[in-house]
RNA sequence: GCGCCCGUAGCUCAGUGGAUCAGAGCGUCGCACUCCGGAUGCGAAGGUCGGAGGUUCGAAUCCUCUCGGGCGUACCA
């Protein structure tokens, strides 16, 4: 990678100076315009505080020190940037080394070894999946894409609760659905769920079982339950698959329940002294280690709250091995994130082992009106209907296109889009249209492992092979920083340029080694952006 | 009231560990094809980066205040 040589050459340059340290601190980037060179470092502007000197006499002092290997020649421009300009010789050798590192060449192996978890999505059986989670799953689902490129083994994970309270409740709103199907005044309770997917649902289950049900029962209560549950995991389980969310492990809340974990969470807690009791009921201690306000984890009537059993979860998870943990949860659930945190600390676990992804709610944008989605009110657009219209790849994009802390504005005039004003499209189309470009190739003309890679010698071929050595650097950041949305960036960005570049300039033409050269350098682009695909769990088409 | 997120071009948004940061897409207007997929490309117009102070040689970026929007602030999950 050039930036990676780059920094080591200054690192070089700062060592030969003689100045303390090793130089690692220094930073190296890609210039903004060509006048400013290819690469630009603040070496001497960050360095002169560390060696009191004016940046400017330190530019002066580094600047005829670094190698000449690469860089053609350095200038010292405003306060005293180092702009590097490289010899072309340095990019042909960067697009040689991606060529040859084949379909890996953008994965790093930096975090081998290292044992991940993620979990998204994680709703309850109780009502369809919505858009939000449509957001949550796909920003999950390419985090955990990005830490595999990166090098960890990755887990993802779906927690989910399939008993208790909210089911009792969804099974009394889907009774009193079914009664009013068989014609009775009922009412959801007030707590229930309003949502008219009960409605379809009660109208088969009557069908089925007649008027078997007059009261809420015991058996109706099961029969419901049970009924409510299967149907809306399989209808979930079938949009998460619809959207091309996989799984590795299904985690039920009952489990945590049954083992006596969550028993013996409290336990540990209270051992470490984090917990105390008040008006008959167990708190955690939050305020003692800079909370906001103590939590109630055991209620008086003895039920454990939703913290309390996501306190032995997360004791769980860290029991099964991991390194870390990355939960993916919308905005709402902040509050509930220093709890969480404060009962780690309690009990001994590394800050470091738990991080929230957190993100921002949806709202669907068509001709001008939004949607709030509320899944107990029963107002929501679901996940599956977007799909129906969409189609994966459209809606994984537009899903992670954006800055997860960022409220996504979801433009379904822009989505509905076939034509390349669609970004998605748009990126897919370059690809499709390098496919073309390789089918209409001779055989002969191929690039192979010696093709002299010289020949590329015009300004958009070299910044071209300038952005796709950058990509590592992208998914590294995207990954670290939870930003999933710069990959997507950096996709639509080579993208416009290969599109520019295949405008101005013919791959295919009568100079053979020209040809070779050009093939070879679309072929890395065309790598470049199924990668990006890949990450994003868009497909990769050859032909549209 | 308090906490968190957000306010950047007509619209949707990048950029927000300082300097070389006024950017992209869509929309609008104009231009370019005997040729590898025109489903492309090039250009123009368009913004006192919500507002006001402050720190600095320098602020969209940091600090304070303020206005506007979202989400929390349950013995719900």
């Amino acid at each position: 990678m050039l930036r990676r040589l780059l920094q080591e050459e200054l690192a070089a340059a700062w060592r030969a100076a003689g100045l303390d340290g090793d130089g690692a601190w220094i930073e190296v980037t890609r210039s903004e315009r060509p006048e400013f060179g290819d690469f630009t470092s603040n070496v001497a502007l960050a360095g002169a505080k560390r060696v009191g000197e004016s940046p400017r006499a330190l530019a002066e002092q580094l600047a005829p020190l670094v190698s000449e290997a690469h860089v053609e020649r350095v200038e010292i421009a405003g306060p005293g940037f180092l702009n590097l300009f490289l010899r072309p010789g340095a990019v042909h050798r960067a697009l040689r080394e991606m060529l040859d590192a084949g379909d890996r060449f953008a994965r790093s192996t930096e975090a081998v070894g290292t044992r991940l978890q993620l979990e998204y999505v994680s709703s309850n059986p109780t009502g369809p999946l919505t858009v939000g989670h449509g957001r949550q799953g796909v920003l999950g689902d390419v985090l955990a894409s990005l830490y595999e490129a990166l090098g960890f083994d990755v887990e993802r994970e779906y927690y989910y609760n399939d008993a208790g309270r909210q089911v009792d409740l969804l099974a009394e709103s889907l009774w009193a659905r079914y009664r009013q199907v068989l014609g009775e005044e009922a009412s959801i309770p007030d707590e229930g769920y309003q949502g008219e997917y009960l409605i379809s649902m009660a109208e088969s289950i009557a069908e089925e079982l007649g008027d078997r049900f007059p009261e809420f029962d015991d058996e109706a209560r099961r029969t419901m339950g049970a009924a409510a549950v299967e149907r809306m995991t399989e209808s979930i389980r079938g949009d998460l698959d619809r959207l091309g969310l996989r799984y590795d492990h299904w985690f039920s809340e009952t489990t945590l329940h049954a083992s006596g974990e969550v028993d013996a969470a409290l336990a540990s807690l209270t051992e470490c002294g984090g917990t105390y009791e008040k008006d008959g009921a167990v708190w955690l201690a939050a305020e003692e280690r800079g909370g906001d306000r103590d939590a109630v984890l055991i209620r008086s009537d003895g039920r454990p709250t939703y913290l309390m059993v996501d306190i032995a979860y997360h004791l769980n998870k860290h029991r099964r091995g991991f390194d870390r943990v990355i939960d993916v949860q919308g905005a709402d659930h902040h509050a509930e994130q220093n709890a969480m945190r404060i009962a780690l600390a309690y009990l001994g676990i590394p800050e470091g082992f738990l991080d929230y992804a957190l993100h921002q709610f949806v709202s669907l944008k068509s001709s001008g009106e939004a949607l709030r989605m509320s899944t107990r009110k029963g107002r929501f657009v679901t996940l599956g209907s977007l799909l129906d219209e969409l189609g994966r790849d459209i809606v994984r994009y537009f899903m992670v296109a954006r800055k997860p802390s960022n409220h996504l504005e979801f433009d379904l005039d822009l989505a509905r889009s076939e034509s390349l004003d669609n970004p998605a499209t748009y990126i897919q189309y370059a690809h499709t249209r390098i496919a073309s470009i390789l089918r209409n190739a001779p055989a002969d003309a191929l690039p192979e492992a010696s093709t002299p890679l010289d020949v590329l010698a015009e300004a958009e071929e070299l910044e071209l092979i300038k952005d796709l050595d950058g990509l590592p650097d992208v998914i590294h950041e995207a990954a670290t920083s939870f930003s999933p949305h710069l990959i997507a960036e950096y996709a639509l960005n080579v993208s416009r340029r290969f599109h520019a570049y295949y405008t101005e300039h013919r791959v295919l033409g009568d100079d053979a080694a020209l040809t070779a050269a050009r093939l070879a350098l679309v072929l890395m682009v065309q790598r470049a952006i199924r990668c990006c695909l890949d990450l994003l769990g868009m497909s990769a088409p050859e032909t549209m």
